[in-house]
DNA sequence: TAGATTGTTAATCGATTAACAATC
DNA sequence: TAGATTGTTAATCGATTAACAATC
């Protein structure tokens, strides 16, 4: 089976896609053509026409798009069809914001574990699961059929804990340490820098600022 | 002054090469070159040199660049030589979790508020800050020089607050709300949406999946 | 001076937009 | 059938990479 390698642009693209069609969904609309999508979501008709088909076609010509069945294309093609075990790995604030978002679990992603490395928080629960000392994650791992780990610990300790994470099986890794992971082929790692991510902002703030004369 | 337009694509880049260069420069690493930087960081040379002349030339030639100025430069193209007040709309778990997170603090951003419409919250502290009711929110804002509010709190109170924020003068919003903020022109936003993150994880896991048979 | 490495121009590649024939 | 709108090809635009002259 010849899969085209669908870029990364096309990927980032599509959990957009399915918000705006889940609410579509909701409010009982049936139908929507690329033309009205284009108009609510601000990206060109053609981009959308050009994105969805990337993985066949979608919809009808005269008629658009029926919305459930697209929102549900798109949710398969975001694999959003499987279950997959998570832990989380850092049980600080972060780690527990994350452990707590209710709404994961409906997308097919299972709160299994949380693990940290500081004795006093061990025993205490986040959404009813134990927090559990670090000495148990590898075993915990293997045992138990994890898929991904939610990375949330200072970069000191992060690339180290991702090579026992990859060493036991884990498939993917959602890294909250601000540092990069190495890990081999076939480990998907995403990197969310909330650092980074505040810096942009910053530099957009002092970029107008100085376009404004206000600096 | 005639400043050229620079690519977000590039804009982007900045903290990691931000990143590096600090940790180079507390190793004591006086100066670098495009070649061994791009080795370091996995990106080509062309584009760590193309990426900083968009600024000015910060090298030399036959020698490369200096950490240490480099670093300084970044930095300042970044905004993070001014400092921005910020507050923190919804004192959840995430809420809580980006108060405590020291480092901001660092790069000159400084937490000066919280915010949630939960009377049982307030009074309770994040870092020494007590958390107030929405109802003082504008009023505070206006009357604080608040640069930057942070919202997280769920998508639907999130649009009527950004109006609110905006009306009293707030330059940036960084929105960890669910939903897409329409706001006025010179405004900032920056949009970290979680599920969509994951989503993009779990789209790779899936297709690697694919790729290797297993599903 | 010779060697190294930048700054910058030119070439390539990929992504977005426009256009339109196919078809519901 | 006529109108609407997709799927898809072609044109454009922008970003990345390669190459090399300038220069420290």
């Amino acid at each position: 089976m010849e899969e085209k390698e669908i870029s990364q642009a096309v990927i980032g693209r599509l959990p957009r896609y399915f918000r705006y069609l889940g609410e579509l969904k909701d409010q009982g609309i049936e139908r929507i053509s690329s033309q009205d999508l284009s108009g609510l979501m601000k990206v060109t008709a053609s981009q959308i026409r050009q994105d969805f088909n990337n993985f066949g076609g979608f919809g009808q010509q005269g008629y658009g798009y029926n919305v459930e069945y697209l929102y549900h294309e798109i949710g398969k093609i975001l694999g959003l069809n499987r279950k997959h075990n998570f832990i989380i790995v850092g049980a600080g604030n972060l780690g527990q914001a994350l452990g707590n978002y209710l709404n994961f679990e409906r997308r097919g992603f299972i709160f299994k574990g949380v693990f940290d490395i500081d004795p006093q928080l061990a025993g205490r629960e986040i959404r009813g699961v134990k927090v559990m000392p670090m000495e148990q994650l590898e075993q915990f791992v293997r045992d138990n059929d994890i898929d991904i780990a939610v990375l949330t610990i200072p970069k000191t300790g992060a690339v180290e804990v991702a090579e026992k994470l990859v060493k036991n099986g884990i498939r993917a890794i959602w890294n909250f340490a601000h540092v990069d992971l190495n890990v081999p082929e076939g480990i998907q790692v995403e990197n969310v820098h909330l650092s980074d991510s505040l810096m942009k902002l910053s530099y957009n703030i002092s970029r107008y600022m100085k376009e404004n004369g206000e600096a």
